[in-house]
DNA sequence: CTGAAAGCGCTTACAG
DNA sequence: CTGAAAGCGCTTACAG
């Protein structure tokens, strides 16, 4: 923190009402706009402001006001683009409504998680972003969030917390892309990628399983491969998917776009052709969906329109703060490219 | 910013004197862990902390101090990955000497830019890094600053600034990619992509001549080709590089990752293979580099190491804020992969 | 080692 | 419409 002797004499309150003879009060006045104050006075006022380069000081008045205006964001990973764009959507909410935001920045670590919390409360906010971080644990969080705030979590549910919580539409996703396929003539559909004990995966499978019994297939359990989300791994587990050449599938609904830009490559090396000898989707939409080739069909999320949404539900909560613990659940969207092409030999 | 009967009432250190039976300063003391206090009473007032829930009131503490424990980050644009990285770089480095990080983003915008600053400075950070908006103007840019905290500009100068300035060295990156691809025996080499007004753009093409220059070696006019930053103007401007097809460049140093990307997929589109028939390098090494195919060589510039400095750099203004301005140049690194082949027909 | 008092920069009833 | 006074939650000389 920084020293006081470094801090240069701040005009303030007093300058100004000495500069331009009005009490303190009429400056304040002034400041917050009010119509109480005489038009030549505040001209005056004002004028004298502009002089001696007035910088508000908004933390002494919200102490005095019992206000604030910030509100904290604390991102697991902000090195991912997805929280990357999340923030920024964040902060612009945030920002069209006067607050400030203060940035915390986990990297999936618990301990610095509580340790980020606690220090980002000592600044006041008037509300909590909280994407949480990979094994957090909602009832140790609540002693680091005390009830000062009200909190919103993102993305990843947090056992045992009563907060408003903000979250894909997992299971839709993959349903829709599921759908896409079917209606392009596939009837044998893999779910590709991902672990299985991550709760994303699970719910994005369960949409897979929904579409794929809404049209009577029962989906046998060799198409469904699980790999670790990074593309490595994804390429290398791409010839499991052949294994019963029988039945083998002719698609694949893949857990996110890096998987399946993983896929594209395996198929590649076995001499398939993806979007044309193998249909397949994503989830995300990543920049590199749509650059890829062929183009990655995928789920849009919007990460920063849900960064948006998370602050606009946040400050709705800081002026409701009796209202009932809500959960929101974010559209996403199909947007379909060359990869999922119609099964082949298929009109 | 949040209404005042929203504030519930806040535990104070008032509250926690009255429960532990001592003065406020006496809790005031423990709190700032004075070794003045005996351990008794510190453990009967920690007692008691613990008991009643105290949060510090950090901004109160500030205010009466006359400290700051924020550090303002503006970012022209949290979107792109790079300065996302470099923003979490920033708030490690920031958070380990206990400040917190107030956040804006101006999404390259000169107005929003001036705006956040300005809301930002209200709530007295200790010191700005700022990774300034295209076309936003140094003088314009110091009144919304004020001379209250110190500034530390990254990555783009700023005209009629006078302010500390962290920056990458971009000649010296070019000039380790050229010299790569001179020692692998390429003897005609282009410079791809950028535009050559961006300052960036013109510091990386300085040490692409400059290595040139070293090897006894004139940069043809024809070998210099300008596209927009973007993959897919990169691959549209490929066939530009062999117009003059006897001294046809066998390499190219390209302005950054995305356009040497773009430039791989427009030779595969010609029927050339790079990394084999033609040899190439990017600049930032951006993810995708590594994963290409070929593997990108490039020059890696670690964002996030940055924002650490960049930090470090601010933290220690701070310190001394008399010292005169300091302008630093950033190490990078030259990464060599599958990219850069050796010319046809070399031994 | 502890307490009473003043003050950081602001705002807000309350008088006038 | 303007001013004097009190107070937000903290810290810090200064006494004792």
């Amino acid at each position: 923190m920084s020293d006081p002797r470094n801090v240069r004499k701040a005009v303030t309150v007093t300058d100004i009402a000495l500069g331009s003879g009005v009490s303190r009060a009429t400056v304040s006045l002034v400041l917050r706009g009010s119509p109480l104050v005489h038009a030549d006075t505040r001209a005056k006022v004002e004028a004298e402001l502009k002089r001696q380069g007035y910088v508000y000081n908004r933390s002494a008045a919200n102490l005095r006001r019992r206000t604030s205006s910030s509100v904290a964001l604390v991102i697991n990973d902000l090195s991912n683009p997805f929280f990357a764009e999340f923030a920024a959507g964040v902060d612009d909410a945030v920002a069209a409504e006067g607050y400030v935001v203060l940035l915390g920045n986990t990297g999936e670590s618990p301990e610095r998680e509580r340790a980020v919390l606690a220090s980002l409360m000592e600044h006041q906010p008037a509300g909590v972003i909280l994407s949480p971080a990979e094994h957090s644990d909602g009832e140790r969080l609540e002693s680091a969030l005390g009830t000062q705030a009200p909190v919103l979590v993102f993305n990843r549910e947090l056992p045992g917390a009563h907060w408003d919580f903000l979250a894909l539409d997992n299971r839709h996703g993959a349903r829709l892309a599921t759908e896409h396929l079917l209606e392009l003539g596939h009837r044998r559909i893999a779910f590709f990628g991902g672990h299985a004990d991550s709760s994303s995966c699970r719910e994005r499978r369960q949409g897979y399983a929904d579409a794929l019994q809404a049209a009577d297939i029962s989906p046998q359990p060799q198409w469904q491969i699980e790999t670790a989300p990074t593309r490595l791994d994804a390429a290398a587990s791409s010839q499991a998917l052949f294994a019963g050449a029988a039945d083998a599938p002719t698609a694949a609904v893949c857990y996110n776009d890096t998987v399946a830009l993983g896929l594209m490559l395996g198929l590649t090396a076995q001499g398939r052709r993806p979007g044309h000898d193998f249909a397949l989707t994503g989830f995300d939409d990543i920049p590199e969906a749509a650059l890829a080739t062929p183009a990655l069909t995928t789920i849009a999320v919007d990460p920063r329109a849900r960064g948006r949404q998370a602050a606009e539900l946040l400050l709705q909560r800081i002026r409701e703060p009796e209202r009932a613990a809500q959960r929101t659940i974010a559209p996403v969207r199909l947007l379909a490219r060359a990869s999922s092409c119609a099964p082949l030999g298929s009109a």
